[in-house]
DNA sequence: ATAAATTAAATTGTGCACAACTTAATTATA
DNA sequence: TATAATTAAGTTGTGCACAATTTAATTTAT
């Protein structure tokens, strides 16, 4: 018998790595209008908000690199989402815009945190105090992963 | 601006998946002395708890199928910590087995869980709602999954 | 007993995710 | 003002993750 604290049911982290599974399998059907992945779905979220940014700060708000972001970019590039050009100030930034498909897509997108806060069937003060917990650690953690 | 609902910071499920991320990369320096990844090392726990478990029972529990578990497993075979034979009653099961490395890898790994808690920066009381919120939401979702 | 259905792994192909490195542009410094 | 240091993307290589398909063994139903 493996010692307590081994065990998979004790693993707080192990339900986190799963859930974060689940949770995109879930988002699927539900991005299936849009055609992207569930990546890309949080691309399109960003610039919603703010068009226009460099893949740095995409990165930055997505805790995600280049190494990451450029080929996914690309991806969405050829689907028509939206174009990537080198910023001509400082040629080494390259701006990232949506096209009238990326942008038109957002109404498709309107209903999807409805659909999904019901697929997770909890009240809303476990909803709130769920979410703060993660964004506590995800801080938390990315401070720490940061630092060394 | 983008609806309300739409944007990232109010995203729970974003919350989850950079969490995710976070948290593997959290695991790296801990894991080094096993050799392992994150996903490995979840393949040990639940080994370490159950040896000579076949393929479909480990993805049972780690919530992954074939595809994800065999080149893994291979990979964990070419590196010493497990064995994969047909089993002689079963010949479409392979029973997967921990070599004497696989064993005392566990001693390496007692401590890892108490690093883990840690570095989460918790008291006893949020943790375990935590992880209640979060077992919550992947039982749900993996219910809901498999229906569809 | 044999054909059909089911089950277990493996395979194939695509898309992240990230460490380590490279390239090119910009900024800081001697 | 050369040169060193820094910064931004891109590239390379490895390892998941998963849908869809294939292969082979076992069960079920005819």
């Amino acid at each position: 018998m493996a010692e307590e604290h081994l065990k998979l049911e004790n693993q707080i982290c192990f339900s986190i790595y799963a859930a974060a599974r689940e949770m995109t399998k879930m988002y699927k059907p539900l991005l299936q209008k849009l055609d992207v992945t569930y990546p890309q779905y949080l691309v399109l979220l960003v610039l919603w908000e703010e068009d226009g940014i460099t893949v740095n700060e995409l990165g930055r708000r997505l805790y995600l690199d280049s190494g990451t972001l450029t080929p996914m970019l690309k991806r969405m590039e050829t689907s028509g989402l939206l174009e990537r050009k080198r910023s001509p100030e400082d040629e080494r930034r390259v701006i990232v815009t949506l096209t009238e498909q990326g942008r038109n897509a957002e109404k498709d997108a309107r209903d999807i945190p409805f659909q999904v806060i019901d697929h997770l069937a909890m009240d809303e003060a476990e909803l709130k105090q769920f979410k703060a917990s993660l964004v506590k650690a995800l801080e938390h953690l990315h401070e720490r992963n940061e630092k060394s």
